[in-house]
DNA sequence: ATAGGGTTAG
């Protein structure tokens, strides 16, 4: 934004602190004024109402000091945001004096649009009103704030003319403005200049080194210093965390409590969260009692919300939850603390309930709040959930600063929940782009097996000048795994390296493995796993097991089951995945040696689970399961579907009895494959026509591919299904995948 | 008479 000022002229006897106007009462009368005793009181936009009704009453509103007062309450308070209020009594005044001026500016540059307060201040100065010394730190707040440098700059030259330069707040704001925008070498010629340096300025110095990632310098500040109080050290600890250096934060803590600096609640918070972020729970713990230990803040929630974000990153979700609700207050940060914890730990469930109730209590969902709630629809395919965040970021969230992190929140959303169109759309919509949102774009494509769609939209993020990055390669090679395209694959394999000077990942190489085995290249598969400078993981080599299967190559996979069980040895796949090749290969006496094997290792498996959202409800299903309450109708709907798809002509391929075990294994249950239920209870559930979308943990065996491709036609219905790795889009008889996956 | 600077949870 360019701002342009109006040449100051300062008179050369130019007050700094304006004399009170004339028409203002003395001031113990004022004291004594009832409406305004009860400004120090008030907490609620509702009282703030009275309390000026009140003052318009009794004549007061119609002097300066009163109304100051008024504003600075509206401006200043943590109860509520009055700035809204503020501007419309400020618009109201035909004189306002200096001190008012001061007030709406501290207002706007405190409030999420800093530059407002610069714009006000454009005004105030053309309607021939000049600064004083308390002007300038609002101002220098407000470009600090907001990163304009240039306006800084200016606003710099204005206090020299005007002579500021020698208040000690001005001097510090200047620094700080500076250090903010990361011109540290003008922030220490203004501290180096003055004489007024303090222990505040030394402070906002550590904080400019700190932040532009320096610190050995804040250091070497810190040091410097004669006195120091609680915010040098607080300064010194949140840029040792910023920078990664938790452990340095930490012995700074203990350091500071050895010297008997009592801590703050500043002090506490940025611990907890340095325990947070590095992992330190015992320290966290510690700490956390400490706090409990009656040292006045039991009520701090600052220092609560930092605990429940420390236990849930560390994994004690329980504990996490268990402070959430034993406080008597909530803020919104508290609800995105713990949303975001469940989230962390894929506890998506857990998340959006927890989401339900934050709305049930009142509270509005931020930004921060649905970047969290978002991922959780997502992985859960609550789409009805995802359109609703949709519309409420449209009314609601227009103009946040993550505007464009949440469209493409909402683009993997839709892509993730099946709907790639409304995906599409979002990005379409989009004015301004990041990489990541290319990069859902292009993953969601890829997902739904639109490989040319993929490779359509990465030249055109290359036309409008966006560089790719490794993440963006991922998705166009699984692009190409999904679709069995193994030239394009090599192709981009090798541009990545040769042309863009990324160098591929496991991710990328496995994505590659994937392609080659599919095609029987196994030598060329095994070539490129010792080529590569990475271990290879259990993706990998389960990938060339279901290759070796599709080929049957039999000695290959043994040896590869053999390495997959070596990484892997609590994997009950590998297992299952070996003697379903042994079956198909019809080695019986093998297949028996397997299965003993796993009998005795008693192996965890992951159930199948499959499910589907009808009115914004998620169902889900697992293998024969009958708690749902619509049980009975559902396997009444299932020996119909049955029938008909006998009628139709439909064999289960016997030979594939023993592919259930390869993921959901249990005796006899093949024709109750959990995504069998979520579609008999989709069909039931549903009006004739109505597309049904189905959401799987584990990959759809071949049976259940085959059924649902009938399905589709019997019932003349759209099923769509996301297994673990991509989309099926099954209509009248027939798969988007092409059977190749 | 009245105001302003540095650190602080998701």
């Amino acid at each position: 934004m360019a701002l342009s000022y109006p040449p100051l002229t300062v008179p050369s006897s130019h007050p700094l602190h304006f004399l009170p106007s004339s028409s203002d009462p003395p001031y113990d009368i004022l004291r004594t004024q009832p409406s305004l005793s009860l400004l120090s009181n008030c907490k609620t936009h509702q009282s703030l109402r009275e309390i000026h009704a009140q003052m318009i009453k009794t004549g007061l509103h119609n002097t300066n000091y009163a109304l100051s007062k008024l504003l600075e309450l509206c401006v200043v308070s943590p109860h509520f945001d009055g700035l809204p209020y503020a501007v419309s009594v400020f618009e109201t005044i035909q004189e306002p004096n200096q001190l008012i001026w001061n007030t709406m500016l501290r207002g706007h540059a405190s409030s999420s649009d800093p530059v407002s307060a610069l714009e006000l201040y454009v005004r105030m100065v053309s309607l021939g009103h000049l600064p004083n010394a308390y002007t300038f730190p609002f101002l220098l707040k407000s470009c600090a704030k907001s990163k304009t440098f240039e306006e800084g700059r200016q606003i710099h030259g204005q206090v020299m003319k005007l002579g500021c330069d020698l208040d000690r707040y001005v001097h510090t704001s200047l620094i700080s403005m500076y250090a903010r925008n990361g011109r540290l070498e003008d922030a220490r010629k203004v501290f180096d200049k003055s004489s007024q340096r303090d222990v505040v300025s030394y402070t906002a110095l550590i904080t400019g080194y700190a932040s532009r990632g320096d610190v050995r310098s804040a250091r070497k500040v810190f040091d410097e210093m004669s006195e120091r109080d609680v915010v040098s050290w607080n300064a010194m600890i949140t840029g040792y965390i910023e920078n990664g250096g938790y452990e340095e934060a930490l012995e700074f803590f203990k350091e500071m409590m050895r010297m008997n600096v009592r801590p703050d609640e500043g002090t506490l918070v940025n611990v907890v969260s340095a325990c947070a972020q590095s992992g330190s729970i015992e320290l966290g713990r510690q700490v956390h009692s400490w706090v409990d230990d009656d040292h006045g803040f039991g009520s701090s929630l600052k220092i609560a919300n930092a605990l429940i974000d420390l236990y849930s990153k560390c994994g004690d979700v329980d504990t996490a939850s268990g402070l959430f609700e034993r406080l008597s207050y909530k803020d919104v940060i508290s609800w995105n603390t713990l949303i975001g914890g469940y989230t962390h730990k894929n506890l998506y469930k857990e998340a959006l309930l927890l989401f339900q109730e934050m709305l049930r209590s009142g509270e509005s969902p931020d930004d921060v709040t649905m970047l969290s709630v978002l991922p959780a629809c997502a992985h859960l395919g609550a789409i009805d959930i995802g359109r609703w965040i949709h519309l409420y970021i449209d009314k609601k969230l227009k103009s946040v600063t993550n505007g464009s992190a949440l469209r493409t929140s909402l683009i993997d959303m839709y892509a993730k929940c099946g709907d790639i169109e409304a995906a599409q759309q979002v990005f379409n919509s989009m004015i301004c782009r990041s990489l990541s949102s290319w990069n859902a774009m292009i993953f969601g494509f890829a997902m739904h097996g639109r490989a040319n769609a993929a490779f359509d939209l990465f030249s055109r993020m290359r036309k409008n000048g966006v560089e790719p990055d490794d993440i963006t390669f991922i998705g166009l090679l699984s692009a190409c795994s999904h679709s069995g395209l193994l030239d394009l694959g090599r192709h981009i394999f090798k541009s990545m390296t040769h042309e863009y000077n990324i160098a591929p990942k496991l991710e990328h190489y496995g994505c590659m493995i994937d392609l080659l085995g599919h095609s029987g290249l196994f030598k060329e598969a095994e070539e490129m796993i010792q080529r590569m400078p990475v271990e290879p993981d259990g993706v990998i080599w389960c990938s060339l097991l279901k290759a070796c299967k599709k080929h049957g190559n039999l000695e290959l996979a043994e040896s590869f089951a053999q390495k997959l069980i070596k990484i892997e040895p609590e994997n009950s796949g590998s297992y299952v995945l070996l003697s379903n090749i042994y079956a198909t290969a019809g080695r019986w006496e093998d297949v028996a040696r397997i299965r003993a094997i796993l009998n005795g290792k008693r192996l965890k498996k992951v159930p199948g689970c499959s499910s589907i959202e009808i009115d914004s409800v998620v169902h889900e299903f697992i293998i024969g399961d009958k708690l749902h309450p619509q049980s009975k109708e559902i396997y009444g709907m299932l020996e119909e579907i049955d029938v008909l798809l006998e009628e139709a002509g439909f064999v289960p391929d016997t030979s594939e009895v023993l592919q259930e075990m390869e993921e959901e294994w249990k005796e006899g249950a093949l024709r109750h494959h959990s995504e069998k239920l979520a579609i008999a209870f989709g069909l039931i559930s549903t009006k004739p026509g109505t597309k049904l979308t189905i959401v799987k943990n584990l990959r759809v065996c071949r049976n259940c591919h085959e059924a649902t491709k009938l399905i589709s036609k019997i019932y003349k219905r759209e099923i769509v299904a996301r297994d673990r790795t991509r989309f099926h889009h099954f209509s009248d008889g027939v798969c988007s995948c092409c059977d190749y996956w």
